[in-house]
DNA sequence: CAGAGCCGCCTTTTT
DNA sequence: GGCGGCTCTG
């Protein structure tokens, strides 16, 4: 009846069927969580539950298309026909499916029918915006929380439904004494984006709480389900967790539960998560059946001896210890590099050892702490013309002159959209914040009345701007006009078309930026409205404009650059943690306090049990000060402190680089040079 | 003299 | 790419 539960052990057989109403799966890394989540899924679908009854909610987007892929395969085996009838399996994020229930009951829920989502990017805009206007009003002699932070602080706050003033105290101790300012520039944005008709990320979720709480709209979304499954629990914050009560707790049909999760793992407080909901999950769920995997069919020993060494080092101790059904395979390798240039070398000289020895690129991954870690590497992969996708970091999204064009389609639907007009009006020459804000003023954007009449107010718009810029920013409002029956996809073309010039006259590798923009234009033709490109993307955000030309060509090989963070839940069989230097992993941003130490040795941890075969870990003793500039200040870093003995004891060493030259002063030749000119001034 | 623009600095992690 | 700080321009 169930042929996928032979091929899982004892534990996982135990967790897929479990028919207790709520479950926690306590899973290691390399488990078999996955496997074990789809087949309760299917274990519950050939029970009787119909597919559109289960909701699987995960943490990223590759988590939810993967589970989506392998639970479709696995219903699709059991019953074709039945599971066809049942529907999909309703997987997504906690974004993307707030976003859509919120779309579905709108009216109910007191929001606007068109109501737009702010990407963190413009988000970001408008707390600025608010900032600017909070601030002008009074005189600001000290240091004031940049817009970044406002909206660190502010979501902070909400996700994890703790006062300002603690979160505060926590993220910008330095702003104890501005807790009013701070608190009043947080009303204002609540205030600005309901004006405005705009929800951010963390008003996805709001919404979506309100509703599973509200009397009428609650008992309909939690009778809709019979089975809600969330991935990845230590990663929840307690706005998901009210959220998850809200639906599968406090009422007698609730619908059942299962979570899966490894407190091993935890690494994103910054964003308001605690691996204590995991941990303390019966508090909210009493009566919770708990399962925990720990067999690994992921990495060979020796790996996992590292991994398990990380644990140990741990104050407190890992709750995990892996053991390998592998079996044996090579150590891990710590390779010492003079410096950044030897490691890139280093890397290079390691991937294609390992492709020559028939391991494909895309089974390789680089793996880094911070985004920028990569750079050097990036260069050198390009000049051998190593391909490679590097995830996290910067999104497409956040690239400039996607923005630009983002902001045109945006407007295109809705001449009221502030941030966009704000952004568009600067691109033209002589043109900066101060015209722009009068312009915006003049077009009433805020006034009542039809979008139309905002468009009517631009010649008066128009005359506060210099005049240098007056044609050129006429040019692309008559863009904004659509002619009757033109088609998503021209409309599309011809904005792009009008914005082309101010590319080009705004940024030196406009040929580059132009291409993106093709692309974007491109997607846009499958949309209803120009502005749906924006929504899509604000949920959806591809990494490269790659991403949204589609797949690329199916025999293309390329290794993957990843960030930690993003590599949580993947596998490769060959992986390079580099920058494995102390201040770099743990980065030095997170040593404020002691969580932060112990979230990052979490992250070391997650990076160690990613692949399945080999592991090298690499770190360069010398560090350039400005690694494009041509002189030679650098400075010496200590290999990471989670190197230790008793981690290293089960490594391989190696050596990367020319060794040190033999130097006359200890002190770095820049500093020396600095010294030497400073006797020619006296 | 307000406001645009340029230079040089730094850059954690993400839905 | 963004920001603070400085300089130049209309």
């Amino acid at each position: 009846m169930f042929p996928m539960l032979d091929r899982l052990n004892e534990q996982q057989r135990d967790a897929a069927t479990a028919t207790a109403d709520h479950l926690r799966i306590l899973a290691g890394a390399g488990t078999g969580k996955t496997t074990t989540l789809t087949a309760r899924v299917a274990w519950l679908v050939g029970s009787g539950v119909r597919p559109d009854r289960i909701m699987l909610v995960t943490f990223t987007r590759r988590a939810a298309r993967e589970m989506v892929a392998r639970t479709d395969t696995m219903l699709g085996s059991l019953d074709p026909a039945r599971a066809r009838a049942g529907g999909k399996v309703r997987a997504g994020t906690f974004h993307s499916i707030a976003h859509r229930t919120l779309r579905r009951h709108a009216t109910s829920l007191g929001l606007p029918e068109g109501f737009s989502v702010l990407d963190p990017g413009d988000a970001a805009d408008l707390i600025d915006l608010v900032r600017h206007e909070h601030l002008a009003r009074r005189t600001h002699e000290r240091r004031f929380p940049r817009k970044a932070t406002l909206l660190d602080l502010y979501s902070r706050a909400v996700n994890t439904q703790r006062p300002l003033s603690e979160v505060i105290d926590q993220v910008a101790p330095w702003s104890a004494d501005r807790v009013e300012d701070v608190a009043e520039i947080c009303r204002a944005y609540v205030a600005r984006k309901r004006a405005l008709g705009l929800l951010d990320f963390d008003d996805l979720l709001l919404h979506w709480r309100a509703a599973a709480r509200d009397e009428h709209l609650g008992p309909a979304l939690a009778e809709e389900l019979d089975h809600v499954c969330v991935d990845e629990y230590q990663d929840v914050n307690a706005l998901q967790v009210d959220l998850l009560a809200a639906l599968c707790a406090d009422r007698d049909d609730a619908p059942g539960l299962t979570v899966v999760g490894d407190d091993s793992q935890a690494v994103y407080s910054f964003r308001g998560s605690s691996p204590r909901h995991l941990l303390e999950v019966d508090a909210v769920f009493p009566g919770i059946r708990t399962v925990a995997l720990e067999q690994n069919y992921r990495s060979t020993q020796p790996i996992l001896d590292v991994a398990n060494a990380v644990g140990q080092d741990a104050p407190e101790g890992f709750s995990t210890r892996l053991s390998s059904v592998r079996g044996d395979g090579d150590r891990p390798e710590l390779v010492t590099c003079t410096d950044e240039d030897a490691e890139v070398e280093a890397v290079c000289v390691r991937v294609l050892a390992h492709r020559e020895a028939g391991v494909a690129l895309r089974e390789q991954a680089v793996l880094v702490r911070a985004a920028h870690h990569s750079a050097l590497l990036e260069l050198e992969l390009s000049r051998r013309r190593i391909p490679y996708v590097k995830y996290g970091g910067l999104r497409f999204l956040e690239a400039a002159h996607v923005k630009d064009l983002v902001c045109l389609f945006r407007l295109a639907d809705n001449p009221r959209d502030e941030l966009s007009w704000f952004r568009l009006l600067q691109l033209m020459d002589g043109v900066g914040p101060v015209s722009a804000r009068r312009a915006i003023e003049a077009l009433g954007v805020d006034r009542p009345g039809t979008p139309g009449e905002v468009l009517a107010r631009w010649p008066d718009a128009v005359q506060c701007l210099p005049s240098g810029a007056r044609a050129a920013a006429s040019e692309l409002v008559a863009a904004l006009a659509r002619p009757s029956g033109e088609s998503t996809g021209a409309q599309a073309e011809r904005l792009t078309a009008a914005l082309t010039p101010l590319i080009e006259g705004a940024y030196d590798d406009a040929a580059v930026r132009l291409v993106d923009l093709e692309a974007l234009s491109a997607a846009a033709a499958d949309q209803t409205r120009v502005s749906d490109v924006a929504a899509d993307l604000t949920l959806e955000p591809p990494h490269s404009a790659g991403d949204l030309a589609g797949p690329p060509v199916i025999d293309e090989d390329w290794l993957v650059i990843s960030t930690i963070h993003s590599a949580k839940g993947l596998e490769w069989d060959v992986v390079h943690l580099i920058r494995a230097a102390d201040g770099n992993l743990p980065s030095d941003m997170a040593l404020t306090d002691r969580e932060g130490l112990e979230e990052e040795r979490r992250l070391f941890y997650v990076a160690v049990t990613r692949p399945a075969r080999a592991l090298h870990v690499y770190h360069p003793v010398r560090f350039h000060h400005r690694p494009r500039g041509r002189d030679d200040a650098h400075s010496y870093g200590q290999p990471s402190r989670f190197l230790s003995d008793r981690v290293t004891a089960g490594m391989a060493r190696a050596q990367a680089g020319a060794p040190e030259p033999v130097r006359a002063a200890v002190r770095p030749a820049a500093v020396t040079v600095e010294v030497e000119l400073d006797a020619l001034w006296q």
